[in-house]
DNA sequence: GCGAGTCGCTGAAACGTTTCACAACCCCCG
DNA sequence: CGGGGGTTGTGAAACGTTTCAGCGACTCGC
């Protein structure tokens, strides 16, 4: 077991305690002989550092977490690239953790993360409304940065897409391209970006063509697949004839299904994704996609994190808002 | 700032540090009406256990780590998956830390582990060769279990699919359906899955086709792109007519690529990609893939290791291997 | 040659838990 | 009524680090 501490290699070098924690933080305070001294014998000891007890003297962690909705998402882990990115300037880690949208994994998660004194922690929430345990957190002191959820108040940052606009976008574009029938595939809407992009859609159709509303549990592959089973039932007549769904996942989930019961797209079907992951552009049928600047959001959000714990004195909740993009494939193309 | 300690606790309950420390880990040795007193006082100061202290005391964390290769592959994030099931039911946390096929942030990722006192370790190795860093983490106690590669020796437990027959399996079916000249694309070979996979498919040629190697530096989509340019390049005659790739983010960019540039597959190149993700079956050419069975990978990995840690006594090393199965779709059929 | 300043190092306190030996009390039995 | 045994609760030690006041020795300027 590695049991050395910092007092055998302060007897092994003939030093005291103090000096070798000097060594190992402000090595400038020590003269030279007896710095390297005291690093020969942590070489030869194998000497470790306890991080527990330093932390426990310091009173936080050296890391940074981050809660994500889905770690199978390539759009999260985008995200979490972005923010690996800009944690490791500044030598602090990251670690994931999925809450795979149960809000009790979540709730189990930031347990877990308190209790660890976590530095800081950029989250997705399952549920906007009323999550009290994150309040919670903020209120004792943790700095949170809200992720791809836009407002949230005044004790916190957030970075977000505006997906209303977003929705809208794919929305006009249908509109544009002819259809006057389009089903809004997504859900549960309590996670604030669905209910968002519906709103954005909701907007972009009144008045022009009719909007239906597939929900779904979840904004996984496979529940994309359920929802083109539920579409099949409907008489031909009351089927759209494009689909927006809340995100790439689930678009790829019904262009599989639809594919496998001949229903053509764009032909038949037209549909429009949200994320464009890079799997879309891939896809049987090239997906159309709601573009957002993913690894963006990852970085801007643990910069925004980093320096709000960074500052002693006061910091400035910032609220950084980006547009997203429409990118049309084939599979909204009419020909 | 969460300030409150233990001591505040008792203090408000009117009971000692050690009665309080026994609610919260001993609930059964206090009485019912001392038990309720502490649980108000906590609820009413909203103390949270302080990890590190505890974890100080007990001199290990409640944490098991895995450190993939990059974690925006589907691939790993399957395997993480299962493996956060397993830690679950064991009450641990996984801890997810991206090497980037980086050996210099491999080596940072241990360093942190270590000092963490982390409790166990998944690991696919970047390098194999001379990993001294990893040997050293496991001579000084720290168990770890390797994921997806196979040999490792005595001291550690390694769960693997037999990466070697997973190649020859894509060799044989591209020599089955008549093709002489056999292209591998992967690297760099100094991960073992990929010289297996090269080894594989080696073994499979032998006296009936002709086999090239197109190196990548990495299993990207973004390398699987680049390869292809390298391959445009080779006058026709010496041109492979068929690819197998070392994964399929790799097979997705070099058939993007390929459909680009007008290359029809598989009528112009056949490709047989390896892992099987959810992607590969949605691509624009549904991909042939030899598929490995990533969440069971991740879910045996942990039990290993839970079962490693929670042996107090002596535990037996495991070496578990799984078998591929080449699943044949249209991006490898002659028409 | 003396005070002030600097440098290098020491030793103890403090961080918040868990654990453990033991004390106080009660009950029941002989 | 004495003592054994069980149940509750106590208080101090220990985990490994960082920090900080302070101490000795040396240098420099006057």
């Amino acid at each position: 077991m590695s049991t050395t501490s910092i007092k055998e290699v302060a007897k092994l070098a003939g030093v005291s305690l103090g000096t070798v924690s000097n060594v190992l933080n402000q090595p400038e305070r020590v003269a030279e002989h007896t710095r390297r001294r005291v690093l020969d014998a942590i070489a030869q000891l194998g000497y470790v550092r306890n991080d527990s007890a330093r932390q426990l003297r310091a009173g936080s962690s050296r890391q940074i977490a981050i809660v994500v909705l889905d770690v199978a998402n390539p759009f999260f882990t985008d995200v979490v690239r972005g923010a690996e990115v800009e944690a490791e300037k500044h030598g602090v880690m990251v670690v994931v953790c999925n809450s795979s949208e149960d809000s009790d994994r979540e709730r189990r998660h930031l347990d877990l993360l308190e209790e660890q004194r976590i530095r800081g922690l950029l989250i997705t929430p399952v549920d906007d409304t009323r999550n009290s345990r994150l309040e919670q957190l903020i209120q004792r002191g943790t700095p949170v940065v809200l992720v791809d959820r836009g407002s949230g108040g005044r004790d916190r940052c957030s970075v977000a897409v505006d997906d209303v606009l977003g929705g809208r976008l794919a929305g006009e574009h249908l509109v544009a391209t002819g259809h006057e029938h389009i089903a809004f595939v997504g859900g549960p809407m309590s996670i604030q970006q669905v209910a968002d992009r519906h709103r954005g859609v909701t907007l972009a159709t009144k008045g022009t063509a009719r909007l239906s509303t597939i929900a779904t549990p979840s904004l996984t592959v496979a529940a994309g697949r359920a929802a083109v089973a539920e579409l099949a039932d409907l008489p031909a007549a009351r089927r759209p004839t494009a689909l927006f769904c809340a995100n790439d996942l689930l678009a790829l989930g019904v262009l599989q299904e639809a594919t496998k019961r001949g229903v053509r797209v764009p032909d038949d079907v037209a549909i429009v994704g949200y994320d464009d992951i890079d799997f879309a552009a891939a896809a049987a049928v090239p997906l159309s996609s709601v573009r957002q600047p993913r690894e963006q959001l990852g970085r801007t959000a643990a910069q925004l994190l980093l320096e709000e714990t960074e500052a002693d004195g006061r910091h400035e909740h910032r609220h950084v808002v980006f547009q997203p993009e429409l990118v049309v494939r084939e599979s909204s193309t009419r020909t």
